[in-house]
This record gives structure tokens, sequence and C-alpha cells, in this order.
DNA sequence: TATCGGATGATAATTACTATCACCCAGGCG
DNA sequence: CGCCTGGGTGATAGTAATTATCATCCGATA
């Protein structure tokens, strides 16, 4: 792991040109419309080598939308996560969960429950090798998190029940989950 | 990473005891007062492994205290890490933030000021080894999340200018911050 | 180009915290 | 062992980020 592994902005932006490029017949595909806010928020977002909030592409679409909506922004970006044309850095969870066990270990989550489970692989405690730095940056840890889907959620996906949920997922079922063994109603 | 990989039952039973017994003397040496609602928390998570969330941990204590607040039970969870007899497993990210570089990658993130650079270690893709499932997990994927302090961070750490920052770390300064390049205040 | 359902903008509501502040009590002191 | 004092607590208001609602709009197909 040396400075290379820094995704460079050159490779970034050849790698912008050609997914907006495709960004419309990957909607086509999907059968979502094209809409001139859709295609502005992928464009920001895909020229973004900084992991945006939702709030800063709303901030950048503004000057030349200037009556887009923050909630269409939001949506926009969570529709993207849901047809695989953008990831969400801050993954599984919509709640702080805290963990007791202190020792050195990374987490198993279900991505449709939330359900955590400590796992314990002691290769992932040496992922850095002893590195200190990279590139300007100091190294501190690093956590794993390692995304699943435990058996209840297995079955009740395959049964047709409907899949995912997180905050900001699209549709509008009131669904039964479970969040920590606790099952409650959630809406979307 | 074979089923013994999942962290059991059993082990965290007798890891809470000895946890428990030294929590006393380790707030002492922190310098942290021993009060009743501090031990239950620390109890009531450590006896816990199920990552809870504050809530959770509100609601198994207000059976034995049912005027615990529910502001005290966030309080002392941070200060539980704060001082590390716990973690947080959704570290660094007080709201979501997306990245369209959709090819596989994983993110070095300033524990400061939250800057998040891609990082591209071909070795973290094959983590799981082609592995398909941990007992009933199905496994899907993965993601590395390397803590890190940043150039510009570091500088400003070393100079005394005051250290970390996150939703919910205690103390009460106002503090300039930068947020994905965008220099704004922020409160604590 | 008429139609229709998905998309949008405006805004209210919700969730998960955090700040504030008056009161309380843990722990050092005499 | 009973004061003192400041950190800790409970109650509650406030805030930030996101989601829900709904009337209106407009992209896609016929």
């Amino acid at each position: 792991m040396n400075d290379q592994t820094l995704v460079t902005d050159k490779w970034r932006a050849a790698y912008a040109a050609r997914r907006l490029a495709e960004f419309t017949s990957r909607c086509r595909e999907r059968g979502l419309a094209i809409t001139p806010q859709r295609v502005a928020v992928m464009r920001v977002l895909v020229a973004s080598g900084d992991h945006p909030r939702a709030e800063t592409v709303f901030a950048k679409l503004r000057k030349e939308y200037p009556n887009i909506s923050l909630a269409t922004v939001h949506r926009t970006l969570e529709t993207l996560c849901a047809i695989g044309e953008a990831r969400k850095v801050t993954p599984l969870h919509d709640s702080a969960r805290y963990d007791g066990n202190t020792a050195p270990h990374h987490h198993l989550v279900c991505v449709r429950c939330r359900k955590i489970r400590d796992i314990d692989v002691p290769e992932f405690n040496d992922l850095l090798h002893g590195r200190q730095s990279l590139g300007e940056f100091q190294l501190l840890g690093c956590a794993v998190e390692v995304q699943a889907l435990c058996g209840e959620c297995r079955r009740a996906a395959n049964s047709g029940v409907r899949t995912p949920n997180s905050r900001g997922q699209t549709h509008n079922l009131k669904q039964r989950i479970t969040r920590e063994g606790e099952t409650l109603w959630r809406k979307h």
C-alpha cells in the first residue's frame, strides 16, 4: 500500500466521463425516467472526488437549477444507490450502535435487518501491515464491515416479502423489520 | 474464516464479568465519578452482544431505574467511548456521504475533519477469499474503512488546537472544522 | 399530441441526537 | 461523619438530517 493506492483525480475524470455517457441507457434499462434533475445529480456526484453529502450536491446544483428541491437531491442520491450507480460511504446504520467489546474485532452486518455480530478474524487486524502513513495521512487503524444476509432475512427475501430497507430506500410499504432482535414497525 | 470466527456468547459472558470488575477503578483513574447510572449503562452494554442503540440500553435500564433519562444514556455511552470502555460501531459519520465511484475500492477517513479519500488496495477486495457464507450468514461483500489523520489535521492537532470532534464527543468549545473542504462552524 | 404514472417542489413531520439549566449527590476535606 | 463543591443527572427545548405527504408537473409510450 503506497501512495499509488490513493485514487487520482485524473483517473476519476476519465471515469466520470464514461459513467455519465452510460447513464441514460442505464436509466432506461431500469425503467427510470430521465429527468434533468436526475442527470444533474449524477453529473455532480460523479464529478466529485470528495464524497459529498446531499446538502453539498444541492448547493452545487442550485447554481444551475435554482428551483431544485433538497428533497429531490436526497431522493435521487438514494435512487442512484438503489440502482448501483452510486455508493453510500456510511453504509448500514441510521443510528449509533455501541459495542462493549473493546478487544480487536470486526463486524458482520445483515444488510436487511441490521443485526450486527462480532467477528474475530486475526488477519483483519493487520491489514495495514504496520504502515504508519499513506501520503499526507497518518494511519490510525481500520475497521472491516462484512455485509451479509442473516438466515432469517435470507428466507424472508426469498419468499418475496420485499427486499432491503434503510433510511432512504424508496418504496412505500410498511415493512416489518427486526432491529437488534426487537421487532418493530418502520415506515418508508 | 470459519464458524469459529463468530464471537461466542460464552466468551462474551466471561469477558463482561471481567470488564465490569475493572470498571470502577478505570473510572477512578480517569477522575470520573462512579454513579449508579454510569455503572448500570456499562453493565447493560457489556452484557449485550447485540450492539444496542442508546434507545435500547435506555429501555433495559428503565426497568431498574424508572427515572433514568435518555439524555444520560446518550451521554454515558459517549463517555464510555471517550475513555475507551466502549466502541461506536458506526464510526465516523454523522450524515450520509455518497460516492459516484462504484468500482471496487475502500475509504480512508480523517478522524478529525472527516475528509474521505478513495483508496484502491487490491488485496482488500478479496478479504473474504471467495467465501459465500459464515454460519447462517450469506456473505455479500465487505468495506474497509481506514482511520487516519490528514496532514492539515495532524498539524492542527499537534499545535494543540484541540483534538477530535464527532457528534457526541464531550466538550463545549466551538471548533472550526473542515467538512468536505468547506469550512464551517460546528458546535459541541 | 393526448394520456398517465412516475418525478418533483414545497413543506410538515420524524428521528436521533445535543444543549441548556436547575438541582443533586459522589468524593475529598476537615 | 457531616459540610462543600463541581461534575453528573433529569427534564426539556432545540437542532440537523432525512423522510413523508401531496398537489402539480412532465417524460415516455401509445
